[in-house]
DNA sequence: CGGCACGTTGATCAATGTCAAGCAGTGTGG
DNA sequence: CCACACTGCTTGACATTGATCAACGTGCCG
């Protein structure tokens, strides 16, 4: 699916229209101007990696279309998914703000086209325009508030639980419309990457939906998600014990 | 062990040796002054709460003396301890940074001196030295970093691989020096914190505990440690299958 | 003394990982 | 077109981990 909007002959910082979603709103047409210039675009196929664990930052990545997936892995070859990221999603930011290598790989999930900004122009701009700083500031800090949720979370509940949040969450980022009853979309992941999304297995995954599936949770055929009634999902991860 | 060093009269943000070893030291002599302006200090006994999830938050506090424990917990009463803080740690930023409200809890576990730096400061600060915002997205960043570490490191390790990474963490920060053996130290964590701080509970540690007692990777004696070889206690969570 | 927090230990059980097999769908080469 | 391999998913059997519940010892403090 490239280029569902853009056919636009030349593609450029100016008319983008993600632009408005993500940090770089607070530029500048000037530094437009110099983001524009840094700027390196690709396209990848599912399964093609876009950065690298232990690589040198090589700048911000910038996600026009497609799918990525940011992947953890240790020494014994464990993996975790650790996020999702749409279109208007920059990526890679976190090394480049650390002063650090790469500490997870990004991977398309989907065909996708992403934009890389040179690590030399995000400083140039960080260093001009403190606002952009400022900006990234309260982005990481969030992120760093989500991620010790999820340290929380993971230590604190179940496989099915974990799953059902999972669930949610894919919810509102993927189906058309959660106010319809049964609520239905796409799942964008494998059973595997489910898996790795909660820090489990593939066979632990498969139990844990074919459970779901008998309890009337929802119903799953291939990558189709039916939910009858949202409010069930919920209720498998925060206990309502309001007695 | 209130005050070891400071029999100074006025305790004032010039004279603190902690701001070399936290963001402060980018502050000129004028900001200083503000921060020091914008300060209230207070003495904490172990089990004081300093701050509490949930609670808007107040500004940046700056640990003098002492030891600090952040911790969150969910709905059912399951807590774990994120982070440890020592004296020239600041906490409450990420809160601060993100514009959003604490959300872990700061808990003295000695006695503690530690100054809150008022929020309406910081952000005046923030706005008016740049060079404070990029010392703490670096920051923010490193932890953001850590924390996806840790996430991963849940999720692939057991108790046991978990509390030989916490041994050597706490080795780095509180042994007197971990070049000879056996290495001893005192645990600032009871047998319950210990627990929380890998995500299980005080029976699985005390058992944990037991095993490795009996397999000679160290000996524990109330919160006295003594490690014969720190190589082999390295080894429980880095296998080395080069064969 | 009695109560209480802390730590340990035992017994038990549920949750989850591991290993192995099988099945459906898909593409490939003969 | 078929045989084959391959991948993703599921299922079963089993082993292991770790949580839970309960009991008990120890030291501390009123």
């Amino acid at each position: 699916m490239p280029s569902s909007e853009g056919t636009s002959k030349k593609l450029n910082c100016f008319t983008c229209q993600r632009r408005e979603r993500n940090e770089w709103c607070v530029l500048s047409d000037e530094e437009l101007k110099m983001l524009d210039r840094g700027r390196v675009t690709k396209e990848y196929m599912p399964g093609e990696v876009i950065f690298h664990e232990g690589d040198a930052c090589r700048g911000v990545y910038c996600l026009e279309v497609g799918l990525v997936g940011v992947r953890k892995s240790n020494a014994d070859g464990n993996s975790i998914l650790l996020h999702l990221n749409n279109p208007g999603d920059t990526m890679g930011y976190r090394a480049l703000l650390a002063g650090e290598e790469y500490r997870a790989s990004g991977e398309a999930l989907e065909p996708s086209r992403v934009c890389l900004i040179d690590a030399a122009t995000v400083r140039t701009l960080l260093t001009h325009n403190p606002a952009l700083g400022l900006r990234y500031l309260t982005r990481v800090s969030q992120n760093l508030g989500s991620a010790e949720e999820k340290i929380l979370h993971n230590a604190t509940f179940s496989v099915r639980a974990r799953f059902a949040h999972l669930l949610t969450v894919l919810v509102d980022r993927y189906a058309e419309s959660k106010d319809e009853s049964p609520v239905e979309f796409e799942l964008p992941l494998s059973r595997h990457d489910l898996a790795s999304m909660i820090g489990t297995t593939p066979e632990s995954m498969s139990r844990t939906i074919a459970k779901m599936e008998q309890d009337g949770i929802a119903t799953f055929s291939g990558r189709r998600v039916s939910i009858p009634l949202l409010e069930t999902l919920v209720q498998e991860f925060e206990p309502e014990h309001f007695i």
